[in-house]
DNA sequence: CTGGGGACGGGGCCC
DNA sequence: TGGGCCCCGTCCCCA
């Protein structure tokens, strides 16, 4: 199950981006990490060889129309970081973040709706019409945005992997994704390799022992900041997962999926 | 079986 | 546009 929304599902899957620009270098961490470990340079497997890759040309996508947004207008991005993390997701709704990269939670009625109460010209006749899917709209603002949200992200050019069937919306985001298979930050002291340099710094932390992230509740000291907001919970009353049959509650999801598949819901 | 810790993956956001 | 960091999440292991 991929846990990105980026993760687009279809369009062309013959569009492949020119691998040749996305290699990524061996990121070498600050050598003072290593202080303490005088081991040899570990060989990168060899899928981190530059020989894995082949050029492929870029593609290119005829541009279909795209209107100027008006100001404030947010980009899909934008429009789904407007849905941000106010609260946790529900245990049950996790894979929904697989869907919303391609579908809107907004309806095209309520966009036309929410069109015609923010322009106080909107009653009139409908004179917007997109030029992909003919459907009208009566403000421009109500055009750009279903463009946006619909249309144009359905003819948007595509990012695929050329490692797995993965597409995605921008190039950023694959590049990033590539990561992923060739693995460019790989550790000295035991020769694992990682996608970004970050990851491959909380590794060593396994070798050195540091631990950054303590626990104001208790003595506690964790190297990793999501494993203290795990521990966090268990020093909270209330867990943040809640079983919605016997409001149970649980510091995980995994925890919460556990007990659910150990018969709570089969039992009510 | 349950609860918790360790390690890690991966996309989004911000600069 | 890219790097660093954040956040959410999973898997595995152990007490």
């Amino acid at each position: 199950m991929p846990r990105s929304f980026l993760v687009k599902k279809h369009f062309n899957a013959s569009k492949k981006p020119n691998y040749s620009e996305l290699d990524t270098h061996t990121v070498i961490i600050s050598p003072y990490l290593y202080e303490s470990y005088p081991m040899p340079v570990i060989p990168q497997p060899e899928i981190l060889s530059s020989g894995a890759y082949s050029p492929i040309t870029m593609w290119t996508t005829a541009a279909p129309f795209h209107a100027p947004l008006p100001s404030g207008l947010s980009s899909l991005s934008g429009y789904a970081s407007s849905l941000g993390r106010v609260s946790p997701p529900s245990p049950s709704d996790t894979s929904s973040k697989d869907h919303s990269g391609s579908e809107s939670p907004i309806s095209d009625e309520e966009e036309r709706l929410q069109s015609k109460l923010s322009d106080p010209h909107a009653i009139e006749a409908e004179k917007f019409q997109c030029s992909l899917c003919s459907k009208t709209y009566s403000t421009f603002s109500g055009l750009a945005k279903h463009k946006q949200l619909h249309c144009d992200a359905q003819s948007r050019k595509s990012f695929s992997c050329k490692y797995c069937d993965k597409e995605y919306v921008s190039l950023g985001a694959l590049k990033m994704h590539i990561r992923t298979h060739t693995l460019p930050c790989v550790c000295k002291i035991c020769g694992k390799a990682f996608s970004r340099p970050w990851l491959l710094q909380g590794h060593i932390r396994t070798h050195t022992g540091e631990k950054p992230f303590s626990c104001p509740h208790c003595n506690r000291a964790f190297a990793d900041r999501s494993n203290l907001r795990a521990h966090l919970q268990t020093h909270s009353d209330v867990k943040k997962y809640q079983c919605k049959n016997c409001s149970k509650t649980f510091s995980r999801m995994s925890l919460l999926h556990k007990h659910e598949e150990s018969g709570c819901c089969v039992a009510h």
